[in-house]
DNA sequence: TCTTGCCCTGTACTCAGGTATCGGGTTCAC
DNA sequence: GTGAACCCGATACCTGAGTACAGGGCAAGA
């Protein structure tokens, strides 16, 4: 895949991926003999992932550190390539207060939907109430419109 | 409450509150004699609503939407204020679609939570694995230091 | 072979969301 | 009655995250 089907694969501007590319979160790719950029499946993959990640509010450094965990574990793999366990520590240390972070996040959420949930029942009772014609079904939220 | 407090108790800048009032997010607040600011503790509330919203990846313009909902309800108030009905049928329709993306968010998030915890689980055994003394108990997950 | 549509690097620009600074007025504890 | 700490409006500046453009190279069908 090159360039720009990836990118719009990913539903992005073919600039993005250049600039993904040059702060390091996406890994350089093979290049064409004519240099053309080469990309994989996982390549796609890894820019859905940052879109949704900063739809949930992660700045790109967050992500970054993200994607690094995911890259520590691929490059163990099957041979368990041997890391400095201080350093290892470290990178667990930055998933689980990722993971905090995202846990705090649902909660906020949660408390955003009930609101809203909440919010949204009230005005459509309001909407029967104060209603120009006389009398509605009670749990019809929909109002004839005047004209036309 | 005058802007530095505000700010102090929300957690912002001074100039941030200003930004906000400029940009519609705050309401003008009322002034003392010689010109301060005074705020209630409702604008308090609000400030924080805004950056909770913002960390869940919302946008300012999207944000004034959501607080215009609100004050929506709040100007019906006990009087009952009667506006058009497709006015508020307008509204509600945004409230929904923000609903939606609420929905959506969730589910983004708590797929990355499962995918994070599972990865954390991942590197925590591969610390026990690689760890350079020879022999550990199967669930200890906390590896001995070298030195120090 | 030529034209159309890709792709390359490099540099410049944009836009959202703030932050800082300037020159001045206010408050209040001492 | 003065200095420190605060506030005002106006304007300029900054950072993160892209996006566009210029000037040129490759690929492939007509």
């Amino acid at each position: 895949m090159r360039t720009g089907e990836l990118a719009r694969n990913a539903g992005v501007n073919l600039q993005t991926i250049r600039f993904y590319e040059r702060e390091g979160l996406l890994p350089r790719p093979s290049r064409t003999a004519s240099g053309y950029r080469s990309y994989q499946q996982s390549d796609l993959e890894r820019v859905r992932f940052i879109r949704r990640n900063q739809q949930l509010g992660f700045t790109l450094a967050e992500i970054k550190q993200l994607v690094q965990l995911h890259g520590v574990l691929a490059s163990m793999g099957p041979k368990r390539f041997r890391r400095r366990p201080d350093e290892l520590q470290g990178i667990i240390e930055i998933g689980r207060e990722r993971l905090v972070a995202i846990k705090e996040k649902s909660r906020m959420l949660n408390a955003m939907r009930r609101q809203l949930e909440w919010l949204l029942r009230q005005l459509e009772s309001a909407t029967v109430v104060t209603c120009p014609t006389r009398s509605l079904e009670k749990r019809s939220s929909k109002c004839p419109q005047k004209s036309s």
